[in-house]
DNA sequence: ATAGAATATGAGCACATTCTAATATTGTCA
DNA sequence: TGACAATATTAGAATGTGCTCATATTCTAT
């Protein structure tokens, strides 16, 4: 585990726990791209309103996101853009052109290696 | 989010639900390191027995790592050496000569920007 | 066969997450 | 001011997680 410290892994926990979630990683992943509204979120996620607010709210929390007002709109970007390299991570290892990582798909029953 | 079909979300979501737990990281960074026995990975995190043992099985349930027994020890192993990305991309977050990622610690209270 | 070491499993409680539906807030415009 | 658009917040039920303690399983060695 070298270099990882306890504390550090603490911090990288709650990261991981923000981005746990399956419209929470789509939405990493659109605003690795580029900064969005949240209508134009809800657009390519196709999240209920008040449902994808608290998303966001928590990942705001959880320190991924920051988000300005314009007017009526509320733009999210990430807040730092070295979270972009998770979602660049994990599109190379689930994405990756040598197809690695096939997990044993979900729990098939249970008990499987032994 | 060019090039992350929903379907690999759903299965990034599975990887990233089986590390987003201290002990459960912590064992993935020890792993991405060198296969382990539960022995060595319970001296190496201070977890105790069950509970280490539980985690590891969810582990394995989520396709992240694979392990074998040798008399009466088992060895756990990343089930695909891809995984190690992760904690490396993790490590060079947070663990960064630049000191990126530097979030809002724990909740604060509630409510900050906006 | 018995005992002991290394792991795994199951029960059950406490606590966290997620979703929906309803409502509140904030800002724009007529 | 009133109505509407864009977001946020709350409440509450349903479900999922994580922990501990007790017990089971598997091997090895005597």
């Amino acid at each position: 585990m070298t270099g990882f410290p306890q504390e550090k892994i603490h911090e990288a926990t709650r990261a991981l726990r923000a981005v746990a979630h399956e419209l929470r990683l789509a939405v990493l992943c659109h605003l690795s791209e580029r900064p969005m509204t949240v209508s134009e979120l809800q657009a390519a996620t196709g999240a209920v309103q008040s449902n994808l607010s608290q998303h966001l709210a928590k990942m705001r929390l959880m320190g991924l996101l920051t988000c300005e007002r314009h007017s009526q709109q509320v733009t999210y970007r990430l807040a730092d853009p070295a979270f972009a390299r998770l979602t660049e991570t994990l599109k190379s290892i689930y994405c990756s052109p040598t197809g690695a990582a096939c997990p044993g798909e979900d729990p098939p029953s249970k008990r499987s290696t032994l």
